[in-house]
DNA sequence: AACTTAAAATACTGTAAGGTACTTATTTAT
DNA sequence: ATAAATAAGTACCTTACAGTATTTTAAGTT
């Protein structure tokens, strides 16, 4: 969004810094939720002023919207990477479990998804965020139908299971995980009832 | 809560009707979200003063753990009766899919559960209601748990699947339809993913 | 050096919402 | 009839918070 070295610029130099700020913002609205932390504690908890974030990002909105997109293309890449990349079906489960099994906590990372978490508050987003997460959700699905697609194809799934029931299927057991590694579920646990779901294709 | 012809009762008698308004407040916090509606909004809507609603419950975090246990003993008793009568295994679960699969729009009832939905605010609730709601949460699970068992104990039930694990899996199910539910996911693809999830134990 | 441009930060406004003080009304007790 | 008790309701207080007007600062331009 910004010109590195290309335009002189003109007046004072931009000191904020936007990625240091959405780091800040995605990690408050991971850990304290979309409506637990407000845009003076993301300003103070970033060490910038208010005017700069409105400056950046527009509204609160804006803002929102920009730290989803980031938990999106940072967080969540991995997932989108192991549904388009061509390994065999279960290759990709296995790296699907690992992945939504990942001990968040232990990495020092919050508990749980922005985008689960984001979808589930619809009531309270405002155009953009609800636009941003509703998008992401559909790509994902679509992602999981041409997954499914592909394996049946190979005579890798049932072929008997409807693709978009089993991509609904699979999204929700992930959110599923999700939710409840914030709950405090025990990782073991987790393992036992994800492995448990996947049981439905084998 | 409210003493019916038993004692004189002193001043002036109360006409705030505590049903009514419990109703409403059911209804605003299930179809707006516990965050999406205020008690301004609520005292409008039941057409009751706002200081009367404090008298009964109190403040905020009362009248929502109040509306919370409303909804537990109304709309949800259904299912807890489900899990203690003594049913089959399969009839048992013939009627807990009817019950998760109700139409709730098609009987004009707003989509979606309060209980669900108030877990997963567990960062905005007050300090009763988040306690109502894990009371609740914990003994449905133990239900579940016991009806697990006397299944397996009957032979209805895989014995290698961990009784809590399969708690957990079939609660999280639930829980997901309730969530589709609500994104306006349709009725019978709702059915396909359910009986789908359902799977795992046949 | 004086002027222009644009970002920084302080300090402010407006509003929504939780909660309450105070007055008014309706009952029982003496 | 008067007093006591207690609920009802209006009008208010306080705070949190989204958003902004205004001043100050740091650059480029002439």
């Amino acid at each position: 969004m910004s010109n590195n070295a290309d335009k002189p610029a003109r007046g004072r130099p931009r000191t904020l810094q936007r990625e240091h700020v959405l780091e800040i913002a995605v990690e408050s609205y991971w850990t304290d939720g979309l409506t637990g932390v407000s845009i003076d504690e993301i300003c103070r908890r970033a060490g910038v002023s208010k005017p700069g974030v409105y400056r950046e990002f527009g509204n609160e909105d804006g803002l929102k919207q920009a730290a989803l997109e980031r938990y999106q293309s940072t967080i969540l890449a991995p997932l989108a990477d192991i549904l388009t990349d061509d390994l065999s079906f279960d290759q990709a489960l296995r790296k699907l479990t690992d992945f939504v099994l990942l001990d968040r906590k232990a990495h020092g990372l919050p508990a749980g998804c922005l985008q689960v978490a984001t979808c589930r508050s619809k009531h309270t987003l405002g155009k953009r965020t609800r636009e941003s997460v509703h998008k992401f959700g559909d790509q994902t699905l679509m992602g999981l139908e041409q997954w499914i697609d592909r394996a049946k194809s190979n005579r890798e799934f049932a072929i008997e299971i409807p693709t978009r029931t089993a991509a609904l299927y699979i999204d929700a057991q992930i959110a599923t995980v999700m939710e409840l590694q914030q709950q405090g579920v025990a990782q073991d646990e987790l393992k036992r009832v994800f492995k448990l779901a996947l049981t439905v294709f084998s």
